[in-house]
DNA sequence: TCCCAAACTTGATACAGATCAAGGAAAGAC
DNA sequence: GTCTTTCCTTGATCTGTATCAAGTTTGGGA
């Protein structure tokens, strides 16, 4: 997709308008975010916001996929949350944020200078509420990742791993028997599941001996038996 | 302290007045809160709420700890937090809890009925803005956290694990070397630091040794050399 | 079209931390 | 004060995943 696109966007053809820190505004606040917003495009590996630079803009992510990572002194890197198609960088009353964030992929975000959108921010409560509903889902998903990093197996993780992009790319399609693409490196999936890239790739190539996925590509995944994945999870049903 | 002495006790003489979700009210607000809280105290080992059950009450946390869990289908445990006092339980718009939270030590909490406090919030900018910043601060810790679960060796856990307690119990004080108590046993420990109960005894125990830190008393301990425990936590300063 | 670098796979080996096992010390019960 | 249980320590061994080390595939650029 081209920037020049998204220039011309209008918010209600937003594709991710109806979760975006948006979603309840209605015709009249969104002539206030249209005149606020601006379009930006990132390339795969760029760096969107350094740790603890202060943040000029919020914004939401409308396409591609973004990774939050923090580094440890001797260089060990571990992410710490995954960004998807309308998911919100920036906090209301928070100068800077504790991590990288890294578009994992081509990203386009939609995005408001700090200052005037914290503004908005007071003066709406539909998107202080949505705001705060945002962060508690974050909140959620930084504590199911918290039992897979301290205790669950690597064949769990990755299983869990592929669930969750199931579950979010297909959105509300029940069952996960489409094929779909993997956003990520070996690597940085490993990164993100506190694993090393040979093991990430060992246990995905023990799911497809196990028929539970299989590979059409490097980065083409099909779920040919969901039950078996969703059992490979070790969570409760 | 008993629970009767909560009963009488004044917003204004609370110990955790500065820090909770009512940090910024005012003397008309305290009013209206007097009117709607309540007082009550769990044994240590207590369940407080369980997972998915409906919550009735939302509370601050005013004495004690609190331990948030997870667990998974064959039985291991993760904590995915642990609460202190001023910290905040429930969330607003939120039926229910994805996890089960647990009185570590005996525990007084300051109780709101879900209600009436909801409503409280949508009319008071004040107490909606601390929750936001109560949540914000929880995803911070639940980030650091994934990190240290994720990629810290037993050591470095250890470490980080007396590290924040001392940052969190001396408060503003910025030596450490006042003698302090573990709220937990060894095998709470393991749990939030996704560790067994052994390898935490055999990492204190080396701590001990490298003149680090001291006991006096199973669950007393005092910071030797400050300077080398932040240095084991692998954190950058 | 071929080349090259990045990404991935696979194998061999090492090791941190888990697991299994036994005994000791503290703290509460009676 | 003694009993009992819970909590903690220490040792021996095992194992899952990291680490080290080649290869192989893939896709983009010249």
């Amino acid at each position: 997709m081209q920037p020049v696109k998204f220039a011309a966007m209008r918010c209600g053809d937003c594709p991710i308008r109806h979760r975006a820190v948006c979603a309840r505004c209605d015709e009249d606040e969104f002539q206030t975010l249209e005149k606020l917003k601006s379009y930006k495009t990132y390339a795969a590996g760029d760096m969107i916001y350094w740790r603890g630079e202060p943040l000029e803009y919020v914004a939401s992510l409308v396409t591609g996929v973004a990774q939050l990572s923090k580094t440890l002194e001797d260089g060990r890197t571990q992410m710490v949350g995954l960004l998807l198609p309308s998911d919100f960088i920036g906090r209301p009353g928070r100068e800077a944020v504790g991590f990288d964030v890294i578009a994992t992929t081509e990203v386009t975000l939609c995005r408001f200078q700090r200052a005037p959108f914290e503004k908005l921010v007071d003066e709406t409560p539909h998107i202080a509420q949505r705001l705060m509903e945002l962060a508690l889902d974050e909140l959620d998903a930084a504590r199911d990742w918290m039992m897979l990093l301290g205790r669950k197996t690597a064949r769990e993780k990755i299983a869990t791993f592929v669930d969750m992009l199931v579950r979010r790319q297909n959105g509300a399609s029940p069952n996960g028997d489409q094929p779909f693409e993997l956003p990520m490196t070996r690597d940085q999936i490993a990164n993100y599941l506190g694993l090393t890239l040979e093991t990430v790739s060992r246990q995905f190539n023990a799911l497809k001996r196990d028929g539970v996925i299989a590979f059409t590509g490097r980065k083409h995944i099909e779920v040919v038996d969901l039950a078996a994945l969703r059992l490979a999870t070790g969570d409760d049903v």
